[in-house]
DNA sequence: CTGTTAGCGCATTCAG
DNA sequence: CTGAATGCGCTAACAG
């Protein structure tokens, strides 16, 4: 009932489990008509390498660990493809974690992770609390940080630009004549929502327009629901005054969209609403929203390959920190 | 560099390493003081205990593997966090892995999971080929189809009703009027596709509605955009009549609901749509999308509870087919 | 209550 | 070119 072993293959073919070992693993020195017999075996007798034992005698693994915020994020779906696909084609494989943006289940599977001995790991944090990472940094497991960097530390990032995605979707408001321009952000502790900010006040300050942290709203969940209420609220509000919304996130975007419609207000014209991320839908909603593209596969992709690269090179070099372009798309909602 | 051992974390205690081993796995027969010694010194020292080699020599694993055939579908992603959650629960973790639909993928995330010794998996199907399902019978390693089942094979699963889905949006549509009524379909080699097009026909049969071959379109990918174009190859064509359509999914209404709009005609007036899935964008297209539900989180909760249910009985019971009622949704489309 | 011993499945010396 | 022996890190008897 128990699987087969490489010393069961080698018994009935009759041969020692090293010279199965060698084939295995391709060595060169197998005779070609020993090295047929066993490949013929070894398939008919369907087995199974074993990989715990395999990665335990050569004490490292060939995967590495993906932590990820929010698989139920189309965002990140594409970024996470990248990642599979570069890896796989180095001969990595990958274990995903999700950690539905709670720190606590980062924690597990940062740990889950080490446990499992990968040899390096991608990671978007969902706190700025580095405890994770300097546990990573103690155990001598390198990681790359994707979409998002903390601040407190040096680590190896690849994020979007986001102070410039900010900047370019704030710039496209004001281009249309805003003036006031509401923003819709995430907790800035994290430096997507924080960046982005950032862009957003250096659009307003170029343009000679003060900056009203009044017109700053945040949002504890990035979710579109949290998003519908809280404007509803903002839209409540007569001291609050705005033609025009920069969101944190096309989700943000199209919760702010359901409450303005839902007081009957058009958009662009009453409203103008850019969101952030292009995600599929984005070009689909009833208002093809106005938003900013970042390159996600490649996100993941270049995270992968920086990772590795440090895997093969023994010394402990410089942080690499990538940051990719982000672009705006303009579509109907501003 | 290489990380701690249990056995230097003995010697530097001062104790053997199955003491540690013992206050590791939680086992009774330590002295207090013992235990709280050894538990400061694990701490102090950041020792990581190698799973690895814990599950070696336990010759089991804890960890179950998750093949999703499409990650960046939104579905899916709800299956997984059910899966996810019932597992951890239990103590077990998850490998996901994503096959983009490719068979090949399929295959070698299959094969990876076997290697790494995972107890038992979760899988979606991308192909009515069934070698993977027999290696894995082979290996005397359990499964459970999600989403989809393959009706060559008796196996566990747990899946939609999808024909009770197709005989709820068909019988929407008749209702409403509709006798000449589109299905736009996926390759019915799967149980998913070849279900729902049996419910449309079904609710066409008990309606005294003619079955009409020609009404029934298949994609071969099914996306967007392959909807789209399909569509618009479809209403170019005059001799085929139609005033409803129900789509296999709500990716593939969209597609079609684009191509209609494209066309000036207006929905529903002129055409009613029906999807399937109720992703979450389907409420927050320009038309909201009449859609069949289904209960995701718990397809992937259930399918784990079966699985983990079958690891802890020892004997060979009879397979678990499990089918969830999925709900229609009615909003504008239709 | 604690230590010693053995072996999980495999890759790698080292001999032959 | 092939085989026998060793140990990766850990847990589970078995003694004490």
């Amino acid at each position: 009932m128990s699987p087969l072993t490489l010393k069961d293959v080698a018994k009935t073919i009759g041969v020692s489990p090293s010279t199965v070992s060698r084939v295995l693993n391709h060595h060169p020195d197998v005779a070609p008509h020993t090295r047929q017999k066993i490949e013929l075996g070894i398939k008919n007798l369907g087995y199974t390498p074993n990989l715990l034992a395999k990665d335990l005698r050569l004490e490292t693994t060939k995967t590495i660990g993906v932590v990820i915020s929010d698989i139920s994020n189309p965002y990140f779906a594409r970024v996470i493809r990248g990642a599979e696909n570069a890896a796989r084609q180095r001969g990595y494989s990958i274990i995903l974690c999700d950690t539905a943006e709670q720190y606590e289940l980062e924690e597990e599977s940062v740990e889950l992770l080490l446990k499992k001995r990968v040899v390096g790991l991608l990671l978007t944090p969902v706190h700025e609390d580095i405890i994770n990472l300097l546990k990573l940094k103690g155990q001598g497991v390198p990681f790359v940080l994707v979409a998002r960097y903390l601040s407190k530390v040096v680590t190896n990032y690849v994020v979007s630009d986001d102070a410039l995605g900010g900047y370019l979707a704030t710039q496209h408001l004001i281009k249309k004549g805003h003036k006031k321009i509401l923003h819709l952000g995430g907790l800035p502790s994290l430096s997507d929502a924080w960046d982005r900010l950032a862009g957003y006040k250096r659009a307003l300050l170029e343009n000679g327009i003060a900056f009203d942290q009044n017109l700053v709203r945040t949002v504890s969940t990035v979710t579109m629901d949290e998003a519908y209420s809280h404007m509803n609220t903002v839209l409540s509000d007569k001291k609050i005054d705005f033609t025009a919304i920069f969101c944190f996130s096309d989700y943000l975007a199209m919760g702010a969209v359901k409450a303005i419609q839902g007081r009957g207000l058009k958009i662009p014209a009453d409203i103008a609403v850019v969101g952030y991320d292009d995600i599929e839908m984005a070009s689909l909603l009833e208002i093809p929203l106005t938003t900013i593209r970042t390159p996600r596969y490649r996100l993941g992709k270049r995270a992968v390959e920086i990772l590795i690269d440090h895997l093969l090179q023994e010394k402990d070099e410089t942080p690499q920190q990538i940051m990719v372009e982000p672009s705006l798309v303009v579509r109907k909602s501003a």
